[in-house]
DNA sequence: ATGAAAGCGCTAACAG
DNA sequence: CTGTTAGCGCTTTCAT
């Protein structure tokens, strides 16, 4: 009942162990054993029922086919999705994946990474958390194949998976003007890294370009106590007595807490605001008001990071800014109101 | 630059590799090396940027810290929760956890405990797929804790998570009868496991003591092509000529695909159809249509799934059925149309 | 209080 | 063609 090991097969066939090792792994038929022997030992493998031991091949070979994943928490949907889609391209290449959730704490990053590596992970995909840039140095200098995902350090030259942030921001802004909005607010995490920042400057140039910029109008919200930062924002802006016509929120969660809260609020959408979230949702396909968003290609995201991983963990040094772009989703064709 | 290990840090102090190890994994101070040694060989270990190796570590005690999670589909809003909680708990207790998805199918199911095991994890927390007792028959027999999770194999004496189903149906269903309702259709996946037959059943099993129930009315589809079929049903529903006034989704997924095609399909909710879901969905909150539904205590289940597993970790050998309560959500409390 | 050595299960280089 | 052997990095028992 003790598991069973290459030595144990080898014992009962008075071979030995490395001959096993050999056939087992493949490695046999390279006119090597011969193919009686071969025959032999893969049927008394099976009879013992025979399971490799990998952790015993990953310390001898240094390859644990494992890869760690670091998202800011997986039962976010965008996230979900997109480790969803790097689980099932891992898959294809052999590789299994740990993931873990940083919740946007620098701590858990750091705590998180160090696990990663004693693991010995031959790879990880993170999302850079804001200050985190000597952290992610620490998987460079232990010479561990990388790939940044939704947000990258600039000053750190490594692989990044995005989306062209600012261009999509900037235009779906523009359709918002022309569809007739022209006090037009911002709530976005209060985080600087790009795929944020970008997002806030892509609406603003757009404003500014309109004449229609007003810094107060462009809120920073805590990632920890986002719910009632997001809630007091919108309180505010309704309160306004210059009144704002179109909210831009820069996440999905950001976008969910806001439209919930428009509607205890008694907010009309789109009568009383237009609504433009930076991501789909798959509640906004039943949700029946109308939903203006910027949709990431998740899947293509999530196969192209672990391609460009895998390439890594196989020797590549070449480094690489992948960014795809965001489709723009405008529901209402024409003037509303 | 290469990867510093126990003896290097060893040779560099002159002393033995056996007592860095005392040292290094705290179990010096039990009367054994000296103050003065263990500082050094600390403060040497930082110096040197010691990073011990799990893998070796693994190889020798016979545990990885690791527990492996297999879900249908972790980009599903429910299992992405189910992982996440799973994944906070386990971090508490110091474990990793590697997560994996089924899509249903079960040659995937198969090849992953498969992994899982070779891999040595000390532990598997798992959805059951479709006949695949067999499968999670070789856990055991491997002598690997495991918890069952939404679902379970009735003959196989193994943990599990889930929630009353049957009732909660049957309690939900009462609800939509009170509300008015008349023809009541389910559609459910064609899965015979307990967490969808149970609320087949619930709900089938109120129809009857109501003397409401239509055979013609429940509806199974195929996990595989589940867009088709659904939206298929619903066309049948629609088309039948004695009115159907409300469906139960089975699950989330159904869920949203059946309100999307109602609202392409013209179909007011709830003037024409009242809607049940088995399992709330953030989007619902977003939804400005009454969405009926039974929600999970997910949080709870999956810090279970993780207590329970490392009990038996620990050695305990008790097998547990752990049912919790769902709540049931009524959006409209009194009579409609 | 510390060192020496065995061994976890596997691979790979070398010998025969 | 097949056997032998030396580790991979760590823990742990047994000496000293």
């Amino acid at each position: 009942m003790a598991t069973v090991s290459m030595q144990d097969i080898a014992d009962r066939l008075g071979v030995s162990k490395g001959t096993v090792s050999l056939v087992l792994s493949g490695k046999a038929r390279n006119k090597r054993v011969s193919k009686a022997l071969c025959e032999k030992i893969i049927r008394t493998a099976r009879e013992m029922d025979y399971q490799p031991n990998e952790i015993a091949r990953s310390l001898r070979t240094g390859v644990t086919k494992t890869i760690g994943v670091v998202v800011t928490d997986i039962s976010n949907e965008f996230f979900g999705r997109f480790t969803f889609h790097i689980q099932e391209q891992a898959k294809k290449y052999g590789y299994t994946v740990i993931t873990t959730n940083t919740n946007e704490s620098l701590d858990e990053f750091d705590d998180l990474i160090t696990i990663l590596l004693n693991k010995r992970v031959d790879g990880i995909i993170f999302v850079p958390v804001d200050n985190g840039q000597d952290i992610a140095l620490r998987i460079s200098n232990n010479r561990i194949p990388m790939v940044q995902i939704d947000r990258y350090y600039p000053e750190f030259k490594a692989n990044y998976i995005g989306v062209n942030n600012y261009k999509a921001s900037a235009e779906a802004t523009e359709a918002l003007i022309s569809l007739g909005c022209r006090r037009i607010a911002v709530i976005c995490y209060d985080i600087n890294l790009n795929a944020l920042t970008e997002r806030r400057n892509g609406c603003s140039d757009a404003l500014k370009r309109n004449g229609l910029y007003e810094p107060g109008l462009i809120i920073n919200v805590d990632y920890e106590n986002q719910e009632e930062e997001i809630t007091q924002a919108i309180m505010d802006l309704n309160n306004n007595p210059l009144k704002v016509d179109a909210i831009f929120f820069c996440s999905r969660r950001i976008c969910i807490t806001g439209i919930k809260y428009m509607y205890q609020a008694g907010i009309k959408i789109p009568g009383d605001m237009q609504i433009l979230c930076f991501d789909n949702i798959d509640s906004f396909r039943i949700a029946n008001v109308p939903i203006n968003y910027i949709e990431q290609p998740i899947r293509e995201m999530g196969e192209k990071a672990v391609d460009l991983l895998i390439e890594q963990i196989n020797g590549s040094d070449e480094v690489s800014r992948c960014v795809f772009d965001a489709a723009i989703n405008i529901v209402r064709p024409s003037g509303m109101r």
